[in-house]
DNA sequence: AGATGGATCGTCT
DNA sequence: GACGATCCATCTG
């Protein structure tokens, strides 16, 4: 698969939405971390008043978005550090958003980098960039598949449904912040906030 | 289970 | 100097 192109020749939303079940892929000098994504959400630049590139901004810190489709972009927040993929041609800074990750290898490790077991290891979008053993901003900028991070060509697993919603933390941003651009594999433990309810632990959500 | 407030720090004004 | 695309502990019921 081209992952350029991938990310450059559909809608970000419908991005969004398939990259449900694939897996993201972090070879660190600490060893080899992966996970399923089940959690998204789609960013649309210039328009988008929750968006980093809102209107047209352009600094230093978030120029991968504007950045070739496939681009890595990390960026700070509240002391932590979140994970986006540039999504579009270069000059068009739309993003979306790594929320969680139902981790496949280097458990053991991330658990220890979180001090934490279970769900809590990667269920949010700080949380995983952690457990992945991500400290800095050093690999923002940097191509997908080409570095040290790399994302599934196909689906590893298939959801069985996928539910969208608001996306998370936007407040006080119509209509930005009811419309439903976030995308989860519906019943996985890993994806943030999930209510113990909504968890299914039979099939974590997948076919 | 849901709501609330504090921690904490890089980034931009 | 102010502000988050967050997380966590600590309530309340």
């Amino acid at each position: 698969m081209d992952i350029q192109k991938y990310f450059e020749s559909a809608e970000t939303m419908d991005l969004a939405r398939d990259m449900l079940g694939h897996t993201f892929t972090y070879e660190s000098n600490q060893g080899k971390f992966s996970g399923l994504i089940v959690e998204t959400e789609a960013y649309l630049g210039p328009i988008d008043m929750a968006s980093h590139s809102y209107n047209g901004r352009h600094t230093k810190a978030n120029d991968p978005l504007y950045q070739a489709g496939g681009t890595i972009y990390i960026y700070s927040i509240h002391s932590w550090l979140d994970m986006d993929i540039s999504i579009q041609k270069a000059g068009t800074p739309n993003g979306i958003l790594i929320r969680g990750l139902q981790p496949l290898e280097g458990l053991d490790l991330m658990e220890k980098n979180r001090s934490k077991t279970g769900f809590d290891v990667s269920n949010g979008p700080a949380k995983w960039m952690a457990a992945f053993g991500i400290k800095d901003k050093a690999l923002s900028g940097t191509f997908l598949n080409k570095n040290n991070f790399y994302f599934s060509a196909k689906k590893v697993q298939t959801p069985q449904e996928i539910l969208t919603t608001p996306r998370i933390g936007v407040k006080n941003k119509e209509p930005w912040t009811s419309k439903n651009m976030r995308f989860i594999v519906k019943g996985n433990p890993y994806v943030s906030k999930l209510p113990k309810r909504e968890m299914n632990l039979d099939t974590y959500g997948w076919l």
